[in-house]
DNA sequence: CAAACATAATTGATATATCAATATAAAGTA
DNA sequence: TACTTTATATTGATATATCAATTATGTTTG
């Protein structure tokens, strides 16, 4: 009698929650700032806490791809969240430099992203969210091998 | 001294997790069928599962939108997995059937999506798989309210 | 030093995600 | 029946994901 629909496992709640979280946080994000998007906002959080990092690093952070990067770079280059400029020691690296304009945005998704933590997670306990780290790290290291 | 990448967080975590499961997936089937995508066999999986349903309660069960289905499916038809036809009783729908040639690739990639499931929750005990469940569920519902 | 190798980023091709707007058909209601 | 509302699917626009191939630059080594 296994007619379970193979998205009833944990692996595509998995997906559905991550989902989910994208959404309200898409959606509270647009509120208040109009042109940018979930990752974007994390290249810029990410780039903020980490200062004089490459792409390669930076795609690593945000569990991205270098081709994606790329083309998220050039979004937020020419959106003017970000500047690039020719990295002196090496000269197939970049800088990035978040603007102004991104300064600014950053002082307003930042409180936005930690509500969005704490809607998702309202009501878990803490050891809760342990084991869910725990037991996540474990597929993540299956996934890998 | 807060200093922890907000992708430290079990939210991105999620992430990550998901991302590795589609990656070993992708991986796997490409192996085996070279020209269909792990999402194109979630697909096949649900509608050899569902009989005769609409792109939309497909679009549910699948976790995706409707305007995503409706492209999937194009390329599905074009690839010769699926066949569509007008639905008689409603002519806003359609009837979605499995070619020969989806069939055949089923029988290929059950085992396939068996083995990739089996790999991620490899050494998970039935108890830390249910409290995964349980609080992704948790995660979903905060998410949607 | 030159050849071989390694790394950073880009590009092209293709697939999917999301939102908003639209087309068409069906159902409900005055 | 005509009018309004609802449901199904499509389309356009834009963003991201992934892989493979490529370019440019650095590094290592014979």
């Amino acid at each position: 009698m296994n007619n379970k629909n193979p998205t009833a496992t944990v692996l595509y709640l998995i997906e559905q929650a991550i989902k989910e979280y994208r959404k309200i946080s898409q959606r509270n994000i647009s509120k208040i700032v109009k042109d940018i998007t979930v990752d974007q906002c994390l290249v810029l959080i990410i780039l903020n806490k980490n200062d004089k990092i490459s792409q390669n690093e930076l795609a690593n952070l945000v569990f991205k791809d270098n081709a994606s990067i790329t083309r998220m770079i050039e979004l937020m280059v020419k959106k003017d969240y970000l500047n690039r400029t020719i990295h002196k020691g090496d000269r197939r690296k970049f800088n990035l430099e978040i603007t102004e304009k991104g300064k600014k945005t950053l002082e307003l998704i930042n409180p936005i992203a930690k509500l969005n933590r704490e809607t998702a997670l309202n009501g878990l306990s803490l050891e809760e969210i342990n084991l869910l780290e725990k037991t996540l790290n474990k597929i993540i290291t299956n996934c890998k091998i």
